[in-house]
DNA sequence: CTTGACCTTAGACTTAACTCCAAGGTTTAC
DNA sequence: GTAAACCTTGGAGTTAAGTCTAAGGTCAAG
């Protein structure tokens, strides 16, 4: 698969691909010519990067996990990698969780009636 | 409050703060003498803002919120930014739930016996 | 054998979200 | 009253994550 179709099928540009490979969070084989060939599977890990990345992980971050998994860690190292990525993730469930409280609250109050309750987004109305 | 206290109490620099400000998020009474004048729920608001953003909701979409809560949208268009944004959320957990999975198992491979499984995250051995 | 659709690289440019700096005014502590 | 610790503005600099451009190589179709 050259990096045309990789593009397309993943949902990011050529450009894009080209500059996770150079942050090291993809690899390509060559063609002879030149051109990089991506197993099918990649479209996979390119889709799991946006996801990652769209629910607020750096390409760091990302990056960390990918070539830890990859790279020259231990067992143990990835273990520890893997529960302290699981950990964030669960952390940050509680707090979307918490977000979709006061957005939700906030749609109660604006809804019904046009009540404006103390505990207010609004920034020109914040309590004193 | 001022905006040293404010930062301290909320966790951000006097410099963001003043960011926020420009890019429209928060607002500050003045005292006479120039001085930004902060109420105490401004710390919650601001709390909220970088919730938002660690959870991957940009400044301008948080803004757009915000803005709407207090500014010139109508009732209906309050709600309607309200029930997208919790559509939003909904659409964010489920991702965070999937890349927990996607994680967990993972490790479920990675940690018992080193076995390395089909699907695996790894870039350099991704399904051909 | 040339046209169009691919691909390559290196490097410049853009945007968001800060972060820092300079030059100066104000307030508090001694 | 002066030094330290606040505050103000404007503007420059930084980092992450692309995005675009230039100059050129490859390949299939007509």
């Amino acid at each position: 698969m050259r990096i045309g179709r990789l593009a397309e099928a993943s949902g990011v540009s050529r450009d894009t691909l080209r500059y996770y490979e150079k942050q090291g969070l993809i690899r390509a084989d060559r063609w002879p010519n030149g051109y990089r060939d991506y197993p099918e599977g990649m479209v996979e890990l390119v889709r799991l990067i946006r996801q990652g990345q769209s629910l607020g992980f750096s390409l760091k971050e990302i990056g960390a996990l990918v070539q830890g998994l990859g790279g020259g860690l231990s067992q143990v190292e990835v273990e520890q990698l893997l529960r302290g990525k699981l950990a964030e993730i669960d952390a940050r469930m509680k707090e979307l969780s918490n977000l979709r409280a006061v957005v939700a609250r906030r749609l109660a109050e604006a809804c019904p009636l046009g009540l404006d309750a103390p505990g207010s987004l609004d920034p020109k109305r914040v309590a004193s």
